[in-house]
DNA sequence: ATGAAAGCGCTAACAC
DNA sequence: GTGTTAGCGCTTTCAT
């Protein structure tokens, strides 16, 4: 039925030997040799059975991919540069959703060590510490991308989010604001809680302004929640007159919600976004915000990941990207 | 080192066949002997090898997935609607991404059938009689997601684009525009060139109105295309007073360039799209478009692809799923 | 430079 | 209900 290797080394006359050779491109092979098993491939449209050369070899050259939502432009954009560096070191992807799910989380890894995936990138934004446990005994190397691992164990490929949220919240502070609102997902998301926030705490203290927990909203990272966090914080007795915005929708509808209400944007209200897509310049006015290069983060993940697989030696295992603020038209430039 | 079935088998004093049995849920296993077993292989942490197993069985219970850009929204939907079906009927999915180039597709198909999926849901905006003939002779069934075979010979699952898009025109016909812009991506696209535009002039031809080639604006499906667009087709001497956008983007795109140069949507200006992203509702107007049900559309292609893949009998290879229009406010209702 | 042969870890008849 | 035994198609020593 199907051609094996067998089939081709009988009608070349050769061993399976041989034609492994030449299938892998092992030098040892007299070129006359090499063009007659080439030939014959080619006659007979040979094409070697992958799962086969996965069990002899134990290699699959395939990684495993989890993120929370691939419908997600964030994860989407991530998924992206792994993708692209996968390919560049001749690796396939299985991918799958977790729906930030920890019992989904553990079992995708389950599944795909279960796969022989000869590494894994995974994004979770909480990290939880059986998933650290899972993690730290895993036969194959995984690195996080754009996720944090609290218990510096793992490797990992993020940029510095609490010195990103600083600047962001300053340039607010530094155009006047003394009520900022802060609208981000769930503070049980690291990134959320145990940065941006804390950001948001440092950043006004150093600027000696109080911190008022009324101008915290934060739920869910999404347009109807930005438009929801609008009519909440603008309906307070001292609203905000400045926004920090976790993500762009959250930004896209923050801005909306002012604007519905008649606001002007920047000049009644400034919103400073954290993520810069492609959504940022597809508002008007179109979105300031930090830069957070997904793309990077993935690409720099995987190609993490193949050192990682060839046991290459790697300077270091927390690796952070450089970020910065892309400065538009939703607040102010001095 | 790892653990195998023989190691499972010995610790518990039955042979491999019977392990298999346990770990497949064969029934024929008395209760005593399947507890016996399952323990051991809680105590071993024993994880059956999928390459192994696929080996043996000829089954890896993975799919290919091929698309244009899982960076791309559109493809995005779509690629959750697929492994949303796919997890339910415990396949894993291989993720690659073709950049719409034909030998990178081609390539990719080959790859994925070297790693034996057991099936394969893609999607190209151009299918080419070579991709064609490959999919002729996968040795797997092959289902085409959101894309048209002229052949008729690939499985399919599709929208009725042309009747869509011809509902679209007609709305903004029927609003009293005679010189509609057409705006989409490039003609090549099947999609673009032998349905929706097809559309653009059945409609046009049937209530009598002339069609004006200088109103057709074909490139590229992006933000910035959209902006483009409408500078170039507001110039004309008799600009177009309503636009079909082949997308959203495409659609804010035109909406801004509109809004950029003082008119207003609607009305001044009607644009009608064809997607309904959540992008749809995050612009001012709120888009009303065609919608696309790319989600449903993966969905059903893996639902479909799984049927093919167990040799079930199946109704109709050529799945067209129902379409509407999302009025919002883009366009006037009359 | 090439071949022979032993697995890789599992499934799937086929016996009993 | 359980065990035995061939493979599945390839890589990889080890000889030669």
């Amino acid at each position: 039925m199907t051609v094996t290797i067998y089939d081709v080394a009988r009608e070349a006359n050769v061993s399976m030997a041989t034609v492994s050779r030449v299938v892998n491109g092992n030098q040892n092979v007299k070129p006359a040799t090499r063009k007659k098993v080439l030939e014959v491939i080619e006659r007979l449209e040979y094409r070697p059975n992958a799962v086969a050369r996965g069990l002899a070899s134990k290699k699959t050259t395939t990684v495993g991919v989890i993120i929370p939502d691939i419908a997600n432009n964030v994860y989407a954009e991530l998924a992206r540069g792994v993708e692209d560096i996968a390919t560049m070191y001749r690796y396939n992807i299985i991918l799958a959703n977790s729906d930030q799910h920890e019992d989904k989380e553990l079992q995708l890894l389950d599944t795909m060590l279960g796969k022989q995936v000869d590494g894994i990138v995974m994004m979770s934004d909480e990290v939880t510490e059986k998933m650290q446990q899972t993690m730290d005994h895993s036969p194959v190397p995984i690195v996080l991308a754009g996720s944090v691992d609290e218990s510096q164990t793992i490797a990992t490929v993020n940029i510095d989010y609490f010195q990103a949220a600083y600047e962001a919240i300053s340039l607010l502070i530094q155009n006047g604001h003394t009520r900022i609102g802060f609208v981000t997902g769930p503070l049980s998301y690291t990134i959320n809680g145990k940065f941006k926030l804390a950001a948001y705490k440092k950043a006004l203290q150093d600027a000696g302004l109080p911190i008022d927990e009324a101008l915290i909203a934060a739920e869910e990272s999404s347009y109807d929640m930005g438009l929801e966090a609008w009519e909440i914080l603008s309906a307070l007795e001292q609203p905000p007159t400045a926004y920090f915005a976790g993500s762009d929708e959250l930004a896209i509808g923050l801005i909306h919600g002012a604007q519905d209400a008649g606001k002007n944007v920047p000049e009644d209200i400034e919103v400073i976004s954290f993520e810069n897509s492609k959504l940022a310049r597809m508002v008007r006015p179109q979105l300031t915000s930090v830069a957070l290069p997904l793309y990077d983060i993935g690409a720099v993940a995987m190609r993490l990941l193949t050192k990682l697989m060839s046991k290459e030696p790697v300077e270091d295992e927390a690796v952070i990207l450089p970020h910065r603020i892309e400065h538009r038209q939703s607040v102010k430039s001095k």
